[in-house]
DNA sequence: CACAATATTCAGTACATACTGAAGTTTATA
DNA sequence: TATAAACTTCAGTATGTACTGAATATTGTG
């Protein structure tokens, strides 16, 4: 219904604008990524996703592109279909952030190295190491989060 | 000495690239933080940080800004001085990313919106919750993250 | 108040980003 | 191989960002 789908742009404009402002995700992108949370079927054309947001098919092809080497989207084709479909996979908030947690770690070195060059002092090196411990807290508190928590959505338990 | 100055710059670029790319930190900017965290003494007037990363006046003001802003840095005057002082607190970083994680909240409202739009099929909801997980978990975690370890060094290099 | 030292704002420039229409390329069938 | 329907690349435009020199405002001292 056309109601429904005025609805569903509707959040999909409110959760670009988070994936945007806070993700440094552009606008298209932005909007492509929040119609694939929220659109049904989960997969979806390119077709689909221009027509759906308002956009160019050729904006599609960056925007997909960068989605997907981001990580949260993953294109699927069928046999005997020269269409492409994407979709967000259930975990891919997921693997993008701890994606971006694993990234942190070339700042472990980086303040690693400083507190070296900066020599011993305490307060010298005091900045440091407070961000130094930061990080290494934020790499050892993502490497023991429990994985997809596919529970609630299968199983009630 | 010269020698010393010259490896803290090349430091200081190293660090930056990574504000720069990891945070979204503008180039001068991701300077002044990187100098800043590392420079002696901590405290330094906007002169000194411009001369020592080799940026003009203007920008800075413009940089320290914005750096104050996202609380990284602080300013601070001295009775009797026209010149301003600048430094990273030990606790900058923390208190960013504690901040930044705050923000994430945002994104948890979303997905509950979201998933009261989808309605009630688990197999339609899946990927709006699987993601709502990821980010209450973030909070939950952060929210009980040690501060700032001034008491003992812990591991030293 | 006048002066000197610092800080801020402003206009302009250079560069980068986001997007689109049109042209070209691939892919699956017959 | 021809064809049709998809996808991708390219050139161009419009917009936004980062930075600077020059001008202006603010601050503390004598």
């Amino acid at each position: 219904m056309a109601e429904d789908r005025k609805r569903l742009l509707e959040w999909v404009e409110r959760a670009a604008a988070f994936c945007i402002d806070e993700y440094a995700v552009p606008p298209i992108a932005g909007r492509v990524l929040a119609w694939l949370m929220i659109c049904d079927p989960p997969e979806q054309s390119a077709g689909q996703i221009a027509e759906a947001i308002g956009a160019s098919r050729a904006s599609l092809a960056t925007s997909m592109r960068l989605l997907i080497d981001a990580g949260f989207v993953r294109r699927r084709t069928r046999p005997g279909q020269k269409t492409h479909y994407y979709q967000v996979d259930d975990d891919a908030w997921e693997r993008v952030i701890r994606r971006r947690v694993a990234g942190l770690a070339a700042f472990r070195e980086i303040t690693a190295a400083g507190m070296e060059l900066a020599g011993s002092d305490p307060a010298r090196t005091g900045r440091l190491r407070a961000a130094h411990n930061v990080f290494d807290w934020m790499d050892k508190a993502f490497a023991s989060m429990p994985g997809p928590q596919h529970e609630g959505e299968v199983d009630e338990r």
